[in-house]
DNA sequence: TTAAATTTAATTGTGTACAATTTATCTGAT
DNA sequence: ATCAGATAAATTGTACACAATTAAATTTAA
């Protein structure tokens, strides 16, 4: 009789991933709501904050995300005036996004989000920072 | 002059929760093509090999998915005979969703599944065990 | 008892995700 | 100098994911 107990979706490592991973966006979207961004525009934004300019392949580098999804997301951050983008004059197959006045605004408004989703979480904090240690240590020994 | 330290990717806990999730899934995907599933139709399938019977309610609960994303999930397991769906005799409004032959041979085929995804994950065993209780604890005191 | 509230799926609309392909540009080896 | 290969975005097609709404059945309460 076979044994199927590995199976279960109780004793998967994937399952949890992809719950969390779900329910901590669906919580971010009242706050991200306020701003005028979905939870793939956010990150953009945050790596846009943090580098002020870059390549949609740098871009796709830093957020894991193929130029399939951040094409039309990049498309909708400029038609929402928070992002520009040009084609670099060096090399014409790169393009160069950068942070208009109004997205380095936008991140003001946004500084109080990393807080109250803080809140929402009860854990402990060296749970959390165990939490964080070992997603990072996954994310750099088992992908790609 | 304003700290956005919060702000950045790296220091996110959201972040890693959906790049691992995400990659995961990739990973599973060339596995999975050869039972011709997704990702969300196998874990749909996991939960019925455990349960045999669930009303598409129960799944939903299950899977924590909503019936906007579990509707057409079930049609196409049903089409590819993996499942039936069939309204509930004692409450027209439920769907009963039931496991067909076909489906529980599947199990099976996914049999070799867990170990396979199991050697692409290059952490030692105390971590991942960490990671699944941790994961869980999150679940469980942070949705809902 | 019947009207209001609740419950369950289905539907609609928007926005990802990603594989695969296409198009345009650039690089390097001859 | 040129063309074969590589690179970067965009496009196409499929499949979620979820909020909001709708429709039908059931339950509850006045």
């Amino acid at each position: 009789m076979a044994n199927y107990e590995q199976l279960r979706l109780r004793n998967q490592l994937c399952f949890p991933l992809y719950v969390c991973s779900k329910e901590v966006v669906r919580k971010y979207k009242p706050l991200l709501d306020e701003l005028d961004l979905t939870y793939t525009q956010y990150i953009t934004m945050m790596a846009m904050w943090e580098h002020r300019q870059l390549s949609a392949k740098e871009l796709g580098t830093i957020l894991y995300l193929d130029s399939g999804t951040l094409t039309p997301v990049l498309k909708t951050l400029e038609k929402k005036g928070f992002v520009e983008r040009q084609r670099s004059k060096e090399d014409e197959r790169s393009l160069i996004i950068s942070l208009t006045p109004e997205g380095n605004e936008l991140q003001d408004k946004a500084a109080h989000i990393p807080a109250a989703m803080g809140k929402c979480i009860d854990m402990d904090l060296e749970d959390l920072q165990t939490l964080h240690r070992l997603l990072h240590k996954f994310m750099d020994t088992s992908i790609k």
